[in-house]
RNA sequence: GGUCCCGUAGCUCAGGGGAUAGAGCAUCUGACUUCUAAUCAGACGGUCGCAGGUUCGAAUCCUGCCGGGAUCACCA
């Protein structure tokens, strides 16, 4: 039982003894005492008024001397408000540490036999990877760990999004444009070497695009549409948001971010331009020549034409290759991948038997659809009335396809919270279709990351790239380095590694640090930064530990079982060590690696200030200075343990 | 418009029924002959979006409103 356990038992017999009332644990508010006051723990005496029919005060002090009495390891209580502050006894935290002291495992779950797929980063084969796949893939990753450290054998995978129109266009102007250029003739990281085509076929695009809106059909066509209702809708929308924008730019010229002479004049309000921008994918289907192009080579690759089929391996081995480069930057890597060009046709059968088992229904067009509306949720259609496959199709039968694969029961995906409903419609078909691992479905939702300026927007090449971003951190953290001669007895080599470890840290603890369902803000800036809440601050306080332990040598640790009064701020650590493996389970259970990362800089908190008011090696005791190794020991075990589910590296000193 | 997520210090975020709401950044002030100062201590900073309700007790739970975002395709 532990020491929590033993109180609320204890609470329990009390509350029977006393006032004859039967409670359970659930009945029981109990904290970790607050810094100000003694103890380790407190229990809330108010719920008891009405049984105990007594003031608070009364109860709490009844209480702390039957729990005194009764349990083995509550050595001493204090009341204050009601409140009943326990004091664990000395001997029960220094044989805690005994315990753990050696155990670089400790918190580390025994495996419970489940097994649980999760499925993160997920990226389309068009484009480098960018700052929304790296929170993805390290809240994924992070989440895999965490799992695996609470019990779980893990299986991590991703689903690449290889097919489709918007490699076709990559290819296209690879085709026309490149005149045989290569990642290796260019010397451009492969991967954007391929969104460099991407972004011109864009460009190309666009440029056609606009000289079309000059001919005469293009104006017919305008001309048509300004007649219609929609266009007057337009109008309205327009005017609207060109106030919403002019009181934004006032607002910030108000604040003075911008000079007074701002205006909206680059901005173009009119109907020709909104009709467009809205008409865009129809010319596109229509109208355009590339566009006509790329969906030619669409329909090849569909036909499985073996030149068309070449192009496109050659060019998504260009990306993936890139990829990796940047997966194991950040020192990440996946079980098993999927891909869409290999599942796009999946689920076909499940929606067969959907229908037999009248989970679907056929629409007179042959449509096929799902009515979740006793549910909450809408009409959803699983396949089109031509038999093809809809992406929740492939879905559904990519969910099957795992399941052959790995046997799981329960499966994570990590994918950004646009997509909420179309999980809860998946998971809820699942259900209904009584897959055996419809019970472990999780969508591990998270808010999109934003810009001190406001969002990414791709055509306003605002969006932060995933190896920039990586490299300007490890740039901040060399320089940081170089400023402090702590590294200069090692070899350049294991500097850089150093180097490495720092700016990784920096960047994954600024982002998991943040509760996944929650929007955050990415300042660059502050990404960077190696002081306070950070990564390297944890790390910082790992490296203490370590060097005090070279400095302590073989030291024997016996002696620290004659430690007599412990200080409140070493029982502080104790009781955060302590609290450890539940929390290990609490954030597997939440899918919050956010939780891990606030203890972390909680307890490398608690740490720096102990190291500043304590002497270690200079302790007045040996019994003193045994002790007080090993509860450095613990922490930094705790500590890189903790870390490590966050997928942050400890260097041995920095 | 329906549904879902978010609103806490100037900024970035913790806390998710219990005590006087906490950190970091920024600003200011102190602490390195002593285990790594990537550290520590202090000052400054709050109508926990607003209004009701439940409760001995609400930042936390409920309802309504306001603000921000997402989503509501035979797209992916």
């Amino acid at each position: 039982m532990s020491i929590i356990e033993l109180i609320q038992d204890g609470v329990i017999k009390a509350v029977k003894s006393l006032y004859g009332a039967d409670i359970s644990p659930a009945d029981i508010t109990m904290n970790s005492t607050r810094k100000e006051f003694e103890g380790d723990y407190t229990v809330v005496t108010f719920p008891f008024t009405r049984i105990a029919r007594k003031k608070p005060d009364e109860i709490a002090e009844e209480m702390g001397q039957f729990l005194v009495r009764e349990v083995t390891h509550i050595q001493q209580y204090n009341v204050i408000k009601g409140f009943l502050n326990l004091s664990v006894s000395d001997s029960f935290w220094r044989q805690f540490l005994e315990e753990i002291h050696h155990n670089e495992q400790f918190g580390r779950q025994p495996a419970n036999g489940q097994k649980v797929l999760v499925e993160f980063s997920s990226p389309n084969t068009n484009k480098p990877l960018h700052l929304g796949h790296i929170r993805n893939i390290l809240l994924g990753w992070s989440a895999s760990q965490i799992l695996e450290a609470a019990g779980y054998e893990v299986v991590k995978v991703q689903i690449v999004n290889d097919r489709g129109i918007a490699i076709c266009k990559s290819m296209l102007a690879w085709e026309k444009y490149a005149n045989g250029a290569t990642p290796a003739s260019t010397g451009i990281k492969s991967d954007h070497f391929v969104g460099d085509y991407y972004v011109l076929f864009e460009q190309k695009f666009q440029e056609e695009y606009k000289h079309w809106q000059h001919t005469e059909k293009a104006q017919a066509l305008l001309a048509g549409w300004l007649a219609s209702k929609e266009a007057l809708k337009a109008e309205k929308e327009l005017a609207q948001k060109r106030a919403k924008d002019q009181k934004e730019l006032d607002a910030k010229i108000a604040a003075g971010t911008l000079p007074d002479d701002s205006t909206l004049q680059d901005e173009d309000y009119s109907l020709g331009k909104y009709f467009f921008k809205g008409f865009k994918d129809e010319y596109f289907n229509q109208y355009s020549t590339l566009g006509a192009e790329a969906r030619t080579m669409l329909l090849r690759w569909e036909e499985g034409d073996e030149p068309t089929i070449a192009l496109w391996r050659r060019m998504n081995d260009w990306v993936y290759e890139g990829f990796n480069e940047t997966y194991e930057k950040l020192g990440v890597h996946f079980d098993k991948l999927y891909f869409e060009s290999n599942t796009y046709l999946l689920g076909k059968d499940m929606v067969e038997k959907g229908l037999a088992e009248r989970v679907f229904y056929r629409k007179d067009d042959g449509s096929v659809w799902a009515d979740l509306t006793d549910a909450k949720l809408d009409h959803k259609a699983v396949m089109r009335s031509d038999g093809t496959s809809l992406y929740i199709t492939q879905d559904l039968g990519t969910a099957h396809l795992r399941y052959e694969d790995f046997g799981v029961e329960k499966m994570v995906y990590v994918v950004a919270d646009e997509q909420n409903y179309h999980f809860q419609v998946l998971f809820e078909i699942l259900k209904r279709l009584k897959e055996p691992y419809a019970n472990g479905l999780h969508h591990l939702a998270y808010g999109m990351v934003d810009l001190p300026t406001g969002k990414m927007k791709s055509r306003e090449g605002t969006v932060v790239d995933a190896d920039d971003l990586i490299a300007e951190v490890v740039e901040e953290a060399r320089k940081n380095s170089q400023e402090r001669d702590t590294l200069s007895g090692i070899s350049a080599e294991e500097q850089n590694a150093i180097v490495n470890q720092i700016a990784l840290a920096a960047l994954k603890f600024f982002i998991i640090k943040v509760y996944p369902q929650k929007r955050m803000t990415f300042d660059p800036k502050e990404s960077v930064d190696l002081q306070g809440q950070t990564g390297p601050y944890v790390q910082n306080a790992y490296v203490r530990v370590r060097s005090v332990l070279r400095k302590g040598g073989e030291l024997d640790l016996s002696p620290a079982t004659a430690y007599e009064k412990l200080e409140a701020q070493e029982r502080e650590m104790l009781a955060q060590l302590y609290a450890f493996p539940e929390l290990v389970q609490t954030a597997a259970g939440d899918y919050d690696p956010s939780a891990i990362a606030n203890f972390c800089y909680d307890l490398a908190k608690a740490y720096h200030r102990f190291y500043h008011d304590y002497s270690i090696l200079n302790a007045d005791t040996e019994a003193a200075k045994a002790f007080r190794l090993q509860l450095s020991r613990a922490v930094a075990n705790v500590l890189k343990l903790g870390m490590s589910l966050l997928g942050i590296e400890m260097p041995e000193r920095m």
